[in-house]
DNA sequence: TTGTACGCGTTATCAT
DNA sequence: ATGATAACGCGTACAA
């Protein structure tokens, strides 16, 4: 059997208004009362039950994050900070893996719905755009633009792919390629795509472009995308990837190969997630955290009522290393 | 304003007790009523509030899963997989990193518990035995054992350790490293290194035990560990790392100093993450899927009010690439 | 086949 | 300084 407020209240001999206000500190209360109240609880180790809270309150304390996968790094990370800054401001995380499937994201956001969750952080969409307008609930989206009306946290997109492609450039490389995962389901990753094309065209190199197919962050077909990349254009310079995992893969491929990295093929990774250190990659720094912690603060500041900046571009860095 | 049961009666012109009806598909109802009900909810875009149904039946149909980092890959995998399975049955989830702290994770507890979850996966402890088995949840312990009274899912440590000490051993390496996170933290994982030992003792090998300090996943400290292993024992042949976030740290460094793999040194890693991918990494596979099925699984039982196996161990694999 | 009334655990309001 | 009571949204026994 639980305890309730109403078992502490028989043992301390009093009301439950009075155990509640104890609990919530409202109204006067005499210090000896509090004293008995407070290890009656503890005795009877009493936890007030949230639900009943919630339900009055008509507040739950609680959001929902959808994204596609949390086993993927970029994922896990920035999930890792939106929980840490979550909880220190009192929410706990629903966390929910899309898989980037329709239906599952669907009835993902009707659960969070009906399980009132105050708001909702939105790092996967695969659906139309008044599906999510519709929602009704605060909503902030990472990485990903759906709708003008719906605040979006992203890095600087397009600032990143100049700065890959340029050290490309500057590095020399005559034939380079841009790899990524799908670029119709993010917008805003795809303007990686849009500057490293706008930075190729018109120069003495070579280019070229490619794609994993639509489902999912699945590593074998990054690494097949890879293997015919090279299979394919053989004497291949320099690689843009558009996450370092899809770098990782490029590296090593080059070994299997026997290409050597940044000798013969120089490779820029993007990302900076911390798992990226396991080699020596050269890659585009997202900042990660600040994404999540920016991701939180303006869901709870619509939460509270307050108006947020639509669209939030944070600055991304070139880092510098081994592999170019 | 949200819109409740209530709403939806006096829209239909029915008492509320009949659109609870409906929705939970009891008693009798005539067709067109079933129909006009359903209508009006689509129409008002109903969601029957969790946190009441909840409050009434006792039961949140929410698990709580506490960890010590999502933004560990290994942790990553497992987490995607219970989600999956979480999902399947109609459970949420709760993400809790703990990140190794005493406090936070024992505020999480406090909080699933008022939360209401029907049961908690714990893949962190860092209490005392008590503490855990005076939770009166439901409870499933994940890679590690809390106390003979509750349930564990674990994959076979010991034997682990052997296959690879093992494989090394048959590839005729004379100095050999055992390193991994800390072993104080988990007893099971543990049993790698006490396999190790027992291995290698009385053989014609020289070993080496090298383990990092209590906090948590810092890739950084993983790579100063390496470095020192390296630079203090410059003969090396063979290294047994206990995590593949940590053999992967090895192949980095071994490229760095010039020390070919696995002509010079041989590397098997621990947990067949599917990241380790990255490299053709020799690794002992744990049967993750597996893992975070039988947590869910267990747990689900045991709120169904049936018993569940005390130790539950899963067989692993040795699976050699290009490392040894 | 449908409606009334109560209870789940808590807090807000109004008394005392 | 403390208590009685209604209300949050829903499900169920009982009644009709």
């Amino acid at each position: 059997m639980v305890v309730t407020i109403k078992d502490i209240a028989e043992k301390v001999g009093v009301s439950v208004t009075t155990i509640s206000r104890v609990l919530n500190n409202r109204g006067y209360l005499s210090d000896g009362l509090k004293q008995r109240v407070n290890e009656a609880m503890e005795e009877m180790n009493y936890q007030p039950n949230e639900l009943a809270r919630s339900l009055l309150r008509k507040k739950s304390n609680v959001i929902g994050l959808i994204i596609p996968d949390i086993s993927h790094p970029f994922f896990g990370e920035v999930t890792k900070h939106i929980e840490s800054y979550a909880y220190e401001q009192g929410y706990k995380l629903m966390l929910c893996n899309s898989l980037l499937h329709k239906k599952k994201e669907k009835e993902y956001i009707d659960l969070l719905r009906a399980s009132q969750v105050d708001g909702i952080i939105m790092g996967s969409h695969t659906m139309r755009v008044e599906d999510y307008t519709s929602i009704n609930l605060p909503l902030v989206t990472l990485d990903r633009q759906i709708s003008k009306s719906i605040p979006f946290i992203s890095s600087d997109n397009y600032h990143g792919g100049e700065l890959a492609t340029k050290l490309l450039l500057k590095k020399n490389c005559k034939k380079i390629a841009y790899i990524s995962g799908n670029l119709q389901l993010n917008l805003l990753a795809k303007q990686r795509h849009d500057a490293f094309l706008e930075q190729v065209r018109g120069k003495d190199v070579e280019f070229i472009v490619k794609q994993t197919d639509l489902n999912g962050f699945k590593y074998k077909e990054y690494e097949e995308l890879v293997r015919r990349l090279f299979q394919e254009n053989p004497d291949i310079d320099g690689v843009f990837a558009s996450s370092d995992m899809l770098a990782l893969q490029v590296l090593k491929n080059c070994r299997k190969i026997g290409k050597g990295v940044p000798d013969e093929v120089k490779v820029v990774g993007y990302d900076g997630i911390s798992f990226g250190n396991v080699e020596d990659l050269t890659t585009i720094e997202q900042p990660i955290k600040k994404m999540g912690e920016l991701a939180i603060t303006y869901l709870l500041q619509q939460i509270a009522g307050e108006q947020v900046p639509l669209a939030t571009i944070l600055p991304v860095k070139l880092l510098e290393k081994g592999t170019t």
